[in-house]
DNA sequence: GATAGATGTGACCGTACGCTTACAACTGTA
DNA sequence: TACAGTTGTAAGCGTACGGTCACATCTATC
């Protein structure tokens, strides 16, 4: 699942948490956090920390991957000089 | 790169932008954070918040994706029964 | 040697985290 | 109709976030 939002993440997990049949109650238990963070989270909270947010994702038995972006397949080359334009404009 | 802990994270992260060639501060400033938060996730802080994370990551031209973690390739199928274990004892 | 750039670290400060407790709304189920 | 489970919020609190300055260290390049 390609993840570009703290939306589209939030809404990954919540739907990989139904997937399992799992409550809010549950999966924070397993994680270690509140669950009221869970359902904070799963709204989208893009201020949660990173390190709750990995030990929710590997609760779920999921893991992240982290790949260089492309939109079109057949210009590789071209994206990191976009990437770098970026940079370099002043 | 497949992640698995924030140390994973933050050494992808390090790597992509030396790879890139950029600067802390050429960073920060097209993620919009501090250089000094860079140098401190870049060391593994836990508690960073995941939408400056996610905005890094963006500025550095990767893309999130989550998968279902598999240690081995061929037992997919039991994968989900062992997550699902680790919920039903008590 | 001197200067500039990159990086790590510390102090200070306004703000908000995450946890706990509590309550309300909703859904099934006995 | 009760009862239990799930979920979303809100208040209160201890703590630490992230930004800003500031300083030290380490390279390069002049």
């Amino acid at each position: 699942m390609k993840i570009n939002t703290i939306r589209d993440l939030a809404a990954t997990i919540r739907g990989r948490r139904l997937d399992l049949s799992l409550s809010q109650a549950e999966l924070a238990r397993t994680a270690s956090v509140s669950r009221e963070w869970v359902s904070e989270f799963e709204s989208g909270k893009s201020t949660a920390e990173i390190g709750l947010v990995i030990r929710v994702i590997e609760a779920l038995g999921l893991r992240i991957e982290l790949t260089e972006y492309e939109d079109v397949p057949d210009s590789s080359a071209l994206d990191l000089d976009s990437i770098l334009q970026e940079y370099r404009e002043k």
